[in-house]
DNA sequence: GCTTTAGGCATCGCACAGTC
DNA sequence: GACTGTGCGATGCCTAAAGC
């Protein structure tokens, strides 16, 4: 490990924990000894990372040192390009232009040949979905009821046209087969029940406040999608 | 008194220039 | 090209100072 490689990792082990580090115990990670470490640390000091060391107490990060972490790989990127042009093209307005704007902060930080090489590799991967206005308002109300716990009623037309009137408990929002679904405990069937969000009609978030609060999205992958991904189902 | 930080000093390894 | 001397940076050991 090089002296650039060891500097990196210290800031990182700092970064990392809420807590300060001793000497002795970054010495202990980077297999060097305890003064390298207290060199290391002068100098990153003089260049300007905000370390603090205390006797008795260690060394961590101010608040102004907490710098993020800038360095990505090339997958990394790629995978962080993806995952946002797809919440743009097909999540409510504002989760779009969020990742829109997160977009262009991690552009902004990149080395130029970072950049090029993402504008380069971005041709193939083509986002082709739609979702109509309508629908990413629906999509963005219940968001921001899940948040508030609040209830929400609509009329519901299921796939053989029966008219019917719902209040629910929305749990999440669920995009798959190129659409959006609602997860919710229907207090009508008195069960878990998922909502087409094309099928919603005249949508309202109510001012009653969440009445089965052990009924979750969890609970419902469980019974119903056990093996379900759930760090891609859920939002 | 124990733990931790920090300074002084010696040693090691590497790069570079000079000499043969 | 091989060897040698020199300079510099990195590292470890020892020890003093400071905090709990």
């Amino acid at each position: 490990m090089t002296k650039a490689e060891r500097l990196l990792a210290i800031l990182n082990l700092l970064r990392g924990r809420h807590q300060a580090m001793t000497a002795q115990q970054l010495s202990e990670h980077l297999d060097v000894s305890v003064r390298t470490i207290y060199r290391d640390i002068e100098a990153l000091c003089r260049q300007g990372a905000d370390i603090e060391g205390e006797a008795g107490i260690g060394y961590r990060l101010t608040d102004r040192g907490h710098l993020p972490p800038l360095t990505f790989t090339i997958d990394e990127l790629e995978a962080l390009t993806f995952g946002a042009r797809l919440v743009k093209a097909s999540a409510d307005p504002t989760l779009a232009q969020a990742a829109d704007q997160a977009l262009q902060k991690v552009r902004s930080v990149l080395p130029a040949h970072r950049q090029h090489e993402i504008e380069r590799r971005r041709a193939p991967m083509l986002v082709a979905t739609h979702t109509s206005t309508h629908l990413s308002q629906y999509a963005a109300e219940i968001r921001q009821a899940i948040a508030a716990e609040r209830l929400v009623s609509f009329g519901y037309q299921d796939e053989k046209r029966r008219q019917t009137d719902r209040t629910v408990q929305p749990l999440g929002l669920v995009y798959w087969g190129y659409c959006w679904h609602l997860v919710a405990w229907c207090l009508l069937r008195e069960s878990y029940r998922v909502f087409r969000l094309e099928r919603l009609q005249h949508l309202e978030v109510t001012d009653q406040r969440f009445c089965r609060p052990e009924a979750t999205i969890q609970q419902y992958l469980q019974e119903y999608a056990p093996d379900a991904r759930t760090d891609f189902w859920s939002v």
